[in-house]
DNA sequence: CGGTTTTGACCTGCGC
DNA sequence: GCGCAGGTCAAAACCG
């Protein structure tokens, strides 16, 4: 009943022609037409055209675009084509059946064409999202290199000045990133050497493993900083696009709820970790606390969180190497991670680092009240709408102490990724059949109750991947108003 | 049957 | 050294 409800909103959506393209290679469709017409529809249209800001569902006179086929192998857009194709030619003339086939037969041809150029298009995208993962850590572990480095000269020659305090504060996180090693980071490379993780542990500094001396970056990883993500959910856990599989609840002091213990399933020995609990003040707020970088490529729906999270653990570390947290992240001149901030998806205007917390950790509330905010076409076109949390406009860590605040510029720069990756990105979004299903069930829903309260609700149920089923605990999604998590691609 | 969740036991670090 | 708390393990239960 509900699914035949929710056809006939599609359906009726789709013969509306307000379905958001994406850019098509025929360039000669996309005619910069600012007719009224579209201007009738533009308040229904404007927040969902994910990618394309020159979309343009009509043509001269009205009738929905034959070329409307963003996306591709499932049958649902295949009949798009052809509701589009029949649409306004109800003439029962031969001539007109004959063209129409021709033109059924050309389009479908112009398909399979696109499909496998968006096929070509995602391997690159695997490709350059791998290769990019790999620069990123080879950045951030330069500086905690770094980190290393400053911190032994500080121990040698204490610093004064005006920013003492704020030194002192950066020093102290990178002495207890260097310091303390979580049980876990045993764990990480017993899994990659093969060896128990019960065995017992000698000093680590003085291994006599050889691939630890040379390469003792990866007995660096970036477990030690943590970020936690606040939202409002009534589900078990938030949706980040990654699987993750429990292992483990605990009673946390001076909080009733329980805490349980995810670890990432994506990849075989995926050191990434989370922890899930409930707010003692206020049950309804969630706190995930990521730890780790994911060693394995991430589908894009994971990407965006995954990204600000290692973004805000660089942020964290790399903070702890200069107090200058301005220069390193809005430096034009600066490294690729730079550029790197500059496009992670969930930042904010506000950041402040903790030395007090036993790990240093930032945390991004999503839980405070929504701005009202168009998305700009660029960054969606980035990230795609899962990476969109019109709420996620504050980074907060944890402070306890005081501690004074760091200004971040704000982190969504004009620089935009290139050109290449842009479209790529938009390829693979596109691409993805259970995007457009996400995609036409979260519009539809927008068309058919767009006061409803519960919509949110309603796509994150329809999201929702039983906790039991297909071994993955990702199902849930967090009620974070207005988000657009609920497009993830799971 | 394979994978996940549950849950008590165990390990480890830290403060006193 | 002891106790506490956080984190993890692993066997049993559970589920599709």
């Amino acid at each position: 009943m509900e699914e035949h409800t929710q056809d006939r909103r599609e359906i009726a959506f789709l013969h509306s022609g307000e379905f958001p393209r994406g850019d098509s290679d025929d360039s000669e469709d996309h005619q910069p037409n600012e007719s009224s017409e579209e201007h009738r529809h533009e308040s229904s249209i404007k927040e969902v055209d994910f990618f394309s800001a020159k979309s343009q569902p009509y043509d001269d006179i009205g009738h929905v675009r034959t070329t409307t086929t963003i996306v591709g192998s499932s049958g649902f857009n295949d009949d798009l084509v052809m509701v589009n194709s029949c649409h306004g030619t109800s003439s029962d003339d031969g001539d007109d059946k004959t063209k129409t086939k021709t033109q059924i037969i050309r389009l479908k041809l112009e398909l399979a064409r696109l499909h496998e150029e968006n096929y070509k298009l995602k391997h690159l995208l695997d490709e350059i999202s791998e290769s990019y993962n790999n620069l990123q850590r080879r950045v951030l572990l330069v500086r905690q290199t770094q980190v290393e480095g400053l911190h032994k000269q500080h121990e040698d020659i204490p610093q004064a000045g005006s920013s003492q305090a704020l030194e002192d504060m950066n020093n102290e996180i990178a002495a207890t990133t260097l310091k303390r090693r979580s049980p876990d980071d045993v764990d990480d490379r017993d899994m990659h050497q093969g060896r128990s993780p019960k065995t017992p542990r000698l000093d680590q500094n003085k291994s006599n493993n050889p691939d630890e001396q040379q390469n003792p970056h990866d007995q660096l990883p970036f477990r030690k900083a943590r970020v936690s993500v606040r939202a409002r959910s009534d589900a078990t856990s938030v949706n980040d696009g990654c699987q993750w599989r429990k292992y483990g609840q605990k009673m946390a002091k001076g909080n009733p709820c329980p805490r349980a213990y995810y670890r990432c399933t994506m990849a075989v020995g995926c050191p990434v970790r989370k922890q899930v609990q409930r707010c003692a003040e206020d049950t309804t707020i969630l706190t995930t606390t990521y730890e780790g970088n994911h060693n394995h490529p991430l589908p894009p729906s994971a990407t965006a969180m995954a990204a600000t999270t290692s973004a805000a653990a660089a942020m964290l570390l790399s903070g702890s190497t200069t107090s200058n947290l301005h220069q390193t992240l809005s430096s034009p001149s600066a490294t690729s991670s730079s550029s790197f901030y500059n496009n992670f998806p969930y930042t904010s205007t506000i950041a402040t680092l903790s030395a007090s917390a036993p790990f240093p950790t930032i945390t991004l509330d999503l839980t405070n009240p929504p701005r009202p905010l168009q998305p700009p076409p660029q960054f969606l076109s980035q990230y795609g709408p899962a990476a969109f949390l019109p709420n996620a406009n504050q980074i907060r860590s944890i402070n306890n102490n005081n501690n004074p605040q760091l200004l971040l510029p704000n982190l969504l720069g004009p620089q935009a990724l290139p050109r290449d990756m842009v479209d790529s990105v938009r390829a693979a979004i596109a691409m993805d059949p259970n995007f457009t299903a996400a995609l036409a069930a979260a519009i539809s829903n927008i068309i058919g109750g767009g006061n409803n309260d519960n919509n949110n609700n309603d796509i994150i149920n329809d999201n929702k991947v039983d906790a039991k089923s297909g071994g993955s605990s990702n199902g849930d999604s967090p009620q974070l108003p207005q988000s657009c998590t609920t497009f993830s691609t799971n």
